[in-house]
DNA sequence: TGACATAGAATAGTATACGATTATACTTCG
DNA sequence: CGAAGTATAATCGTATACTATTCTATGTCA
């Protein structure tokens, strides 16, 4: 299938610098377009519009690497696949391209946004500086509903395995912690970056699955904010972070880039 | 002129709450458009696509006050105006929408986002997190010719008075400061932020014009970045950006969130 | 044999056209 | 006289169709 041929070609150049790539054996078996076919009709919520709806679907596609990065998305081809015409499907790509998941050439179409090691310690400092900053402004406003939700959360992540999943979980869990801030800027930049930063985790969680000391450190998050512990919260959550980004780093290190399926 | 009675009848439920409101004189004397063809024929760089010199233009328009929150903005009107399609305005208006200048209401429109002292302390508290890091990644890397640089911006910023003018000065002075930085998600970032605190501070520096005291404190952060001094920049532009937003609330503050041209 | 030019295919980008939705003005009824 | 309902106009959203650009494969010349 083209799209095979299109990453077989970038292959080499993927590996030049600092750039981690995807196991492709799916990929370059072609079934990437009836991969998307699924996750479109996994993505099929009709509350949304049509350009919602694609740019979920391909988002999805991206983000658990249906889509390897560096390789092209053929607008002809994705609109065939869901059956919707070019127009909601650039749509589609413009707001993929804003939050930074591909990138158009022009004339060129767009390509996936590439990966590296680089760009997830870069991902991982704006989420510290971020998501401590969202924490002050949360944790004086939440209540106790929130803190039981997010202990249910903590609790499915433990009996989770699936990758997917537990990266749902983590991202709720995040979500609720940050419930109690007004839902603006702040918020829509932190799920952008927990979206990005999905590229890398799951990879990881795949080899590895959620460690017992982040689920550890989530339930001490909760403690802290339930006693209102602003600043033990903010110096957990930095090192929370640094921690994954640290783990993700030697896991890709130890990699050489290479396929990490 | 059509735009001007929808404002008109949006301008009550702007005063509701923490909303500013623009000096709209020109807009319900109907000069939008015109002034957004003025705009266009400025933007009309065409080493760009088509939608990137829509979204440009609509950019200053919404960014300049040209166009007030909360207005809609009309696709037909648009694309005849500048004279394109519809498809171009479309794809432009889905990058404002991820830029957070515009709002999608499902079959309604683009809104122009709203305005607010709440959001404006929020961009700036985002800021100064990011600005911090940022200073951090770039002072290490910054050399001779980025300080000469961004003095002669400096330079230039003390001689003009035009608000638009400054706030060129002010971004590229910023820029230039973390140039050293890989340009990655980061300063992707802050450009964004940069653009959405723009709309408030091109209202007050057309009151006010640029502090001297602003000024010095670019000197100042010039001075610490040349030495190297990574921790005394950072808490420079923290307080430097803390003084800004806090100058901005008292003004928007003191005007009651009323008319400010 | 290999670099270069050229024709054709494939694809991106945009305009036109049309169906669906929403707003507006008018009419009708209580 | 005001509220509700209906008809009409305006506008959004998307499919179709066309143009311009880029890619690819074939052929030509050094």
């Amino acid at each position: 299938m083209e799209l095979g041929k299109v990453y077989a070609r970038r292959l080499q150049s993927l590996r030049i610098d600092n750039i981690i790539v995807y196991d492709t054996d799916e990929f370059i078996r072609g079934k990437v377009m009836d991969s998307i076919k699924q996750i479109a009709e996994r993505c099929a919520d009709r509350s949304h519009s049509t350009p919602d709806f694609v740019a979920a679907t391909l988002r999805e596609a991206i983000v658990s690497g249906a889509i390897a990065p560096g390789s092209v998305i053929r607008q002809d081809t994705v609109a065939a696949e869901i059956d919707v015409s070019k127009i909601p499907v650039r749509e589609a790509l413009s707001r993929l391209e804003a939050e930074g998941l591909v990138q158009f050439q022009r004339n060129r179409g767009a390509e996936v946004a590439p990966v590296s090691i680089a760009q997830m310690r870069e991902l991982f400092a704006m989420r510290e500086r971020l998501e401590c900053l969202a924490l002050e402004y949360s944790i004086p406003n939440l209540t106790k509903p929130d803190f039981v939700r997010a202990r249910a959360v903590i609790k499915q992540a433990k009996r989770s395995s699936d990758p997917v999943e537990l990266c749902r979980f983590n991202h709720d869990f995040h979500e609720i912690l940050y419930s109690g801030a007004a839902d603006g800027l702040l918020r829509d930049t932190i799920r952008r970056l927990m979206t990005l930063a999905e590229r890398y985790i799951r990879i990881h969680l795949r080899m590895t699955g959620m460690s017992a000391r982040t689920n550890a450190e989530h339930k001490e998050l909760i403690r802290l904010a339930r006693d209102r512990d602003i600043d033990g919260a903010g110096e957990l959550m930095t090192v929370h972070l640094a921690k994954a980004a640290q783990r993700l780093a030697r896991h890709f290190e130890k990699q050489g880039f290479s396929p990490a399926g």
